[in-house]
Parts: C-alpha cells; structure tokens; sequence
DNA sequence: TTACGCAATGTAATGATATTACATATCAAG
DNA sequence: CTTGATATGTAATATCATTACATTGCGTAA
C-alpha cells in the first residue's frame, strides 16, 4: 500500500473519533458539532477537535472548507500532500462534491510559474446549488 | 459609464470610509482592524464595518478572502458581479494578487455543466510565497 | 406642510470560530 | 530508570460575525 494511505489504525483515539464523525456525517461539520458529537465519547474542549483536525488534514484524510468554516472527510481513499482539489457546495442540501481537474491546477500553475509566486496551498470552492436540488 | 462602475460618490459615508480604509491599506483587513482604524472617525461597533462591507463586495469593489477571514479592495476599477477572480496571497508579506484566467473559469463552469451543478459564488485562493519574498 | 415609507445608521448583546498557555500522560529509545 | 518526543487535558482568552431593536435622515404622496 503507497505511504500516502492510511487508515485508522494509523490514528490516535482522538483522530480516529474525529475521523469517524466526519466520515459518518452526510455533509461537513464544524469544529464545534464534532465537539458536542464527541461529548459522550470525553471530549471536553475545542482543542482536542481541532488538534485532530490538524493532523487528520496533514495527511490528507479531511479537507477544511474555508468559506464554510468546517470540515469534511476527503471522498477519496487519502487526497495527496499536494494535490489541488476542488468542491462545490450546494446552499440548499449541504452536500460537498470533491473533484480534481488536471487543467484547473495546470492553469493555476502556469500563472504561479509566469509571475514567481510558489504555491503552498490552493483553495477551490463553489457555492451554488447541485443538480437534486435544482430539480426538486 | 457602464452600470456595473462606481466611484465613491455613490457610496454612503460609513461604505465610503470603509472603502477608503480597504484602498490605503498595501494588503487585506480584517473587519475589526478596519473598525479600529475607523474609530476617530465615530465608528462604534463591529456591524458598521459588515454593513459597510456587505455593499462594497455586492457592488463588486470589495472582495473577501475566505481563507483569510479578511477583506481587500478589488483591484480593477470593479470586478463583474460573477467575475470567477482567483487570489494569490503571499504569507511573508501578506500583500494580495488578484487575477483572472478564462480558462480557469470556463474548466469550472464545465464541470458544473456535466454535473448539473449551479454555481453562485465561486473561491479561488493560492496560499504561498512571492516572487519578492522568494528572492528575499 | 405634514405624514408616511424606506434605507441607512447607532448600540448592545450574543453567538460562533479558533488559539494560547500551561499542566499531565504515554511510550519508545538509550 | 531516565530522557525526549508526541499526544492529551483543561482553562482562559482572542478573533470573527450576527441578531435584535431603537433611531435618524430623506424623498415623496396626500
Ligand atoms: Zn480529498
Ligand atoms: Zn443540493
Ligand atoms: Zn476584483
Ligand atoms: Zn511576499
């Protein structure tokens, strides 16, 4: 198995619940919802969501969606270190459809490579409203 | 002069002073550091500086950085209300690259077309260094 | 002019998200 | 056993954003 999988056998207890709740939820969650989930498990503090959170995002396991300010287990088996990912976020349901697309990140870096910028972290998301719930 | 340009005089005072607070700065402000800023000039609470922005970022001459949790004044005389603009945001020296790329824009909206998804707002934010401070 | 309607503003309180600081626990290497 | 690295526990605080309600300013219809 490539390094870049892991599995919960990888992670600490707290990971591993954190991990599980993401991964149970149908949609993301706030550091704040984990925490009130995990309360019956012993958590007790902010802190021991977002330490989780941290390292669970370090190895590519969850995803925190900056325009939402929450959290969602990645859809693929580990997303890599590097890769650029992008989601789109319907308004109505609240579902989170993770995709790739090898132009997207080759236009992204084209610009970075033609004006010297080194990209660290890329962030792609689109709020709107996905095709169920555009229908019903 | 087309209906999507605006200049101050179609601001009221609190979204004018909020504006001008955004322009002289050389990078992105958080809403209470513009509250601080405009303290002297009889800003009070925190909802003057969101209201302020909430009607520059709809007239298109103020964007958010969500990864961030800041503002910055656009840099073209006013962005499309749906511009599809992507960010580079330097984290040596904070300052702000705004751009936009049509490929970029059209590999999204291709994506939504196959999907069925309906993109209202869309993130676009490269986190990293500069050329600047790169060579620095 | 006066009365009304509407948008903008003022103010206080609260809610939501995230970090700092410091103490304790666990465990493997030497 | 001692040590060092990683993980965890707990409290306090910092930062970001919204809700609720009162007030003001101004254009317009009666
Ligand atoms: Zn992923
Ligand atoms: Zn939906
Ligand atoms: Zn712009
Ligand atoms: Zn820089």
């Amino acid at each position: 198995m490539p390094a870049h999988h892991h599995d919960n056998s990888d992670l600490t207890k707290n990971q591993a619940l954190v991990y599980d709740t993401l991964n149970a939820a149908d949609g993301p969650l706030s550091a704040y919802t984990i925490l009130d989930q995990l309360r019956e498990a012993g958590f007790r503090a902010p802190l021991q969501v977002y330490r989780a959170l941290e390292r669970l995002q370090a190895l590519g396991l969850v995803h925190r969606l900056e325009s939402l300010n929450a959290f969602v287990a990645c859809s693929h088996p580990s997303c890599e270190e590097d890769g650029t990912v992008a989601f789109a976020i319907c308004e109505t349901c609240g579902r989170v459809f993770e995709f790739t697309d090898a132009e997207l990140k080759s236009r992204l870096g084209a610009w970075a490579k033609t004006t010297g910028f080194r990209p660290q972290k890329t962030t792609i998301e689109m709020r709107g409203i996905c095709a169920e719930c555009k229908a019903a």
